[in-house]
RNA sequence: GCCGGGAUGGCGGAAUUGGUAGACGCGCUCGACUCAAAAUCGAGUGGCCAUCGGCCGUGUGGGUUCGAGUCCCACUCCCGGCACCA
């Protein structure tokens, strides 16, 4: 055996192993139960950094450790390989970005090789080849078909310099990236899919993904946005138009004073033709665009329409107002206003002089102060007609009730999601598989022409958007449907799009002839998952919205695509998150030229718990690197004695027993950590601990003792073997196996190891620490309380005073309590 | 504003069910080895006082308990998400 730790030569030397015995192949035949492990796959940008290398540390610790649990596992990797920055890369350096990204993946995959990742190469993906993406414009005709799919107008941010259109993250200020010309919000025809189909299913079904962390599972629910309540409509005096609004307090209906209209509502935009004061407030709420942190401070502003709404249940006039409080967007850009009951409704009919008319007042009879503010709970109607005195959930549903049966409202079910808008007016990415015909109108492309090809040899320039839309010979096409001269839709997909099914796809890669076989509803769903929280909502949303799609396609069998969801936490440096911009990033590949791929892996696992941040220190790699090297030299000094005899584990010494009880606790431990705390850094702290122990007994060359440290040895390279793979594999055939430790089984800890016979229980006077006794293992209270109060230093705290009560914990601890 | 999560030595973190606070690692101090340094190995390392030992200590203030980092109430600050959502 080496005399150095050379990680260098031991990691090339697995790879090599690994790659040539085909380790990480996932079968389907193997009888064995399936495990399917994910990590989130990247976009190739060029280079790792150090959150791919601790998200994928993480899948590839789970995989390992479940593989020697005996499951058949599926580690696969791909790329996420459509987006923007091969663009912005093409535009920079004028390569085309099909080049680029490929050169990208070429070199990212090394890397990956050189951490030793176990994935299953064979499945590998990228989403920019056409046999991926063209199942992506199959289903999508599909859908269109079915009805899932639509054409609707949405707000686009539109560069008018360089007449494109830009991405949220291509606008900084309000204006364009490149140009820095203001940005304007124009309306253009695009695709979406009706995800709100499934905004009830989406909803529900979180409540039985226990495996997922609540913090995503609320935000999923918060993004959702179901509410219920009451849609329902007032006349508009003198005009022969009605206004529908939605509340989710119908038992304030009595409070109602004003009416809100959105400033893009087709009312105001209409009055404001002749209405300066209306007009000022359309041109705000277009010029703000979405910038949320303005709205938030934005400082609430009306204008009087002149025009009055009539009261569905009094009769009564009320104002119409513009309000720039209300929302277009969500609703119907039109709300009642109780400024009694509703903060915001409050400020502005405090600003305007406006009436504030309470008709609730808290349960206990009290009334609601509603001078510093709307009392916005539920209590017991006021002043509201046949309806006072009724509770407010109660009122909800009779006030409800009226107006259905009157015609004027009914209940109905609100979201804040919205639809799916999937059209990107970009060049890289998959291109929608449709075509507009002059006659026929949209119509899907044939399956018998799919995939619609990107074209790949491409210039990009800047300022001039989508080479597709200067680009006849793609965009000139016939109409399926009539044969006429038709033009191919040169929108592209966005990139949600193929990270929303590349999961099942890894199950059946090389199937040509579908998206998915049977091979998808083996492998799925996914056991484990792991990635960013800034996943979070988006795309695990999507993912989770297209596998019911897919489920009700046929397609899989399974309601939800992630069993469990492990979200890691942030990389830092000084407390900030890495990043180029701040210029404290750390380069994964300099540390693994430098220190080994194992001891990146070992610190990433050891320096925090997955989930929380990760505080980079130089200082703690060379930490685990020394540990790992300490590791390596106590097999060698072991190894080099020669064989260890065999276990004879009644035949030890004490010191010998404690030293074994060690061994079987450090395998208790780190099987409950990383089985089913995921705290890996736990784990690895009990590996140091023990091997620190097995240090101290080094020179006991007895057979007892050399039988032991085979056993501890063997226990620390078999549980480290999921987090440096590299040394254990190495290590693991020095201490004489002749098959692989990737393919050992996790070790089991012997009950009998951990029995004790004597315990240390600790003393308490009055619950303060005041000494120690050591006691055989079943020694009962009354033997523990003798030897307690036979302390001396027990005795201090006790002598002048009575003892009351006397607390045992067996096996733990004894408490005197005296007065 | 609302919804999550968090605050523990000089630093990263541990304490799983209310039972020895600070495991493990980093850093630091001292010692061994060395001409010297690095590397390595050994010892120590929450603060204060001290002879055994004691007092204080887990963001702040209160409470429950024989006993609280852990449970309850009120608050401060930090991180993440959402947000005039009617």
């Amino acid at each position: 055996m080496e005399d150095q730790y050379r990680p260098q030569t031991i990691e090339a030397e697995a790879q090599a192993y690994w790659q040539e015995h085909e380790t990480f192949r996932a079968r389907e035949e193997d009888p064995r139960p399936k495990y399917y492990c994910l990590s989130m796959f990247p976009y190739p940008s060029g280079r790792l950094h150090m959150g791919h290398v601790r998200n994928y540390t993480i899948g590839d610790v789970v995989s390992r450790y479940k593989r020697m649990q005996g499951y058949n596992v599926l580690q696969p990797m791909g790329w996420d390989a459509f987006g923007l920055p091969a663009e912005n890369a093409a535009m920079e350096r004028e390569v085309p970005p099909a080049r680029w990204t490929r050169e990208n993946i070429a070199a990212m995959t090394e890397q990956l090789k050189g951490l030793g990742f176990g994935y299953d190469w064979s499945r590998e993906l990228a989403t920019c080849d056409p046999d991926y993406y063209r199942w992506e414009q199959w289903l999508f005709t599909r859908l269109y078909r079915k009805g899932l799919v639509y054409r609707d107008t949405a707000a686009v941010n539109w560069d008018p310099v360089d007449q494109t259109v830009l991405a949220n993250e291509q606008v900084i200020d309000g204006r364009g990236w490149r140009s820095g010309a203001p940005v304007e919000r124009r309306e253009i025809p695009q695709w979406f899919l009706r995800i709100t189909d499934y905004a009830d299913e989406l909803l529900d079904a979180l409540d039985r993904l226990e495996g997922w962390p609540e913090q995503v599972r609320n935000m999923q629910r918060n993004w959702i946005g179901r509410s219920e309540g009451v849609e329902l409509s007032f006349e508009l005096a003198g005009r022969d138009e009605q206004l529908t609004v939605f509340t989710t307090r119908p038992d304030t209906l009595y409070g109602v004073t004003y009416m809100g209209l959105a400033p893009e509502h087709p009312i105001s935009l209409e009055l404001a033709e002749r209405n300066p004061a209306i007009a000022e407030l359309v041109a705000e709420a277009r010029a703000g665009g979405t910038a949320e942190a303005d709205l938030a401070t934005r400082e609430k502003r009306g204008a009087d329409t002149g025009l009055e709404a009539v009261h569905p249940l009094t009769g009564e006039r009320i104002p119409v107002w513009v309000a720039n409080f209300v929302l277009m967007e969500y609703g119907s850009g039109a709300v009642m206003a109780v400024p009694a009951h509703d903060q915001r409704d409050w400020e502005f009919a405090t600003a305007y002089g406006l009436p504030i008319r309470p008709v609730i007042q808290p349960a206990d009879g009290s009334s609601a102060p509603i001078d510093e503010g709307a009392f916005a709970e539920y209590g017991v109607l006021i002043d509201s007609g046949p309806f006072t005195g009724m509770p407010s959930a109660e009122a909800f549903t009779a006030i409800a009730e009226r107006l259905e049966s009157e015609g004027r409202g009914q209940r109905r079910t609100q979201y804040r999601l919205r639809d799916w808008g999937v059209s990107r007016q970009r060049y890289w990415g998959a291109p929608i598989p449709m075509i507009h015909c002059e006659q026929c109108g949209p119509v899907p492309v044939p399956d018998d022409q799919l995939p619609v090809r990107l074209p790949e040899d491409v210039a990009i320039r800047p300022g001039g958007g989508s080479p597709l839309k200067t680009m006849p010979a793609f965009y000139e096409t016939t109409c399926p449907d009539c044969g006429g001269a038709a033009q191919r839709e040169t929108d592209t997909f966005d990139t949600f799009m193929e990270s929303s099914w590349y999961f099942a796809r890894f199950a059946c890669a090389d199937q040509e002839h579908a998206m998915l076989d049977g091979r998808a509803d083996q492998w799925t769903p996914v056991d484990q998952y792991i990635g960013g929280i800034e996943h979070a909502v988006l795309h695990l949303l999507y993912a989770r919205f297209y596998h019911k799609v897919l489920r009700d396609e046929g397609l899989v069998s399974s309601d939800e695509p992630f069993t469990r969801l492990l979200t890691q936490g942030m990389v830092l440096k000084d407390g900030a998150k890495m990043s180029k911009s701040k210029g404290n990033t750390v380069d994964p590949q300099a540390l693994v030229d430098r220190f080994g791929a194992d001891t990146v892996r070992l610190f990433t696992m050891f320096a925090a718990p997955p989930d929380q941040s990760l505080e980079w220190s130089d200082s703690g790699v060379e930490g685990a690197y020394r540990f790992l090297r300490r590791l390596h030299a106590l097999v060698r000094d072991h190894v080099a004695r020669g064989p260890a005899p065999g276990l004879d584990a009644d035949a030890l010494s004490e010191t010998q027993r404690d030293l074994r009880r060690k061994v079987h606790e450090t395998i208790a431990k780190a099987s409950d950590d990383i089985g089913k705390r995921f705290t890996f850094n736990t784990a690895i702290a009990a590996v140091m601990e023990l091997c620190n122990a097995l240090g101290k007994a080094q020179e006991d060359d007895s057979d007892g003792g050399r039988a032991v440290m085979q056993e501890g040895l063997e226990t620390a390279v078999l549980i480290l073997a999921p987090i440096a793979p590299h040394l254990c594999h190495h290590l693991y055939f020095q201490l004489g196996h002749e098959t692989p430790v990737v393919d050992a089984a996790w070790p089991q800890a012997d009950e009998q190891a951990l029995i004790r016979d004597q315990v240390e229980l600790v003393v308490q006077v009055n619950g303060k620490l005041r000494g120690h006794v050591t006691l055989p293992a079943d020694a009962g209270e009354d033997q523990a309380r003798e030897a307690a109060l036979a302390e001396a230093n027990v005795q201090r705290f006790v002598a002048d005073k009575t003892i009351r009560k006397v607390v045992f914990v067996p096996g733990k601890l004894i408490n005197v309590v005296a007065q």
